[in-house]
DNA sequence: GTTTACTATTACGTTATACGATATAACACT
DNA sequence: AGTGTTATATCGTATAACGTAATAGTAAAC
């Protein structure tokens, strides 16, 4: 009935970026600059990748470096496939009243 | 280049709402509760509606009783409009990057 | 070998949001 | 008229997300 969480824009960016791939932390940043031209600081990124980690939509995994690369949990997927069709019918009907569709 | 604002949830539903037509903070909720399932707080509400007053989004409007009308104005339509493009930008490659389109 | 880029962590200030309490006017019902 | 209920708005506070920046170490470049 109620909606808590909100869709906050870094961590649906994230989960987007993820949704493709496995990324660490600056590929994701990479990766958003390049899709969407919007550059999100490391405290922003990071702080949203683990709480998105602590929700237990993204989890780390094993790697040689000392990079971090994430990926999209199965629980993360059905999340962010709900946020998604929820957001697509707030800006469908955004539109409609604008006259634009 | 850089973007700033994030679309947050309440004043994003509230100037859909407002884009329609003219409505007070009680109809704007109606609205909301209508369309969406999500009922937003008292405070939630008029706290969104005062910092969109203030950015010059949303204006009030004279009226007889105690009812406080407001509406969108033109900078709101043109902010409003860019925001859904934009934020549908981001859920169209969401949605293609989960293979749901 | 020194500098530059990559990668991540941490800390702090600001602000939106969630939630609740309060106030009052309008309305309904008896 | 009086009482209760709904409609409408304001205010206060706590939490947590976000923005910015400082820090640090590793890898790469030169």
């Amino acid at each position: 009935m109620v909606k808590k969480n909100r869709f906050s824009e870094p961590s649906l960016l994230i989960l987007i970026s993820l949704a493709e791939k496995k990324r660490h932390g600056y590929a994701i940043m990479d990766d958003i600059e390049k899709n969407y031209d919007i550059k999100l600081g490391p405290g922003t990124l990071y702080g949203a990748i683990s709480r998105l980690e602590k929700a237990g939509y993204i989890s780390v995994l094993e790697s040689q470096d000392r990079k971090k690369p994430y990926k999209l949990t199965e629980e993360g997927q059905i999340y962010l496939t709900e946020q998604i069709k929820e957001i697509q019918k707030v800006t469908s009907l955004g539109m409609k009243r604008l006259g634009l569709a």
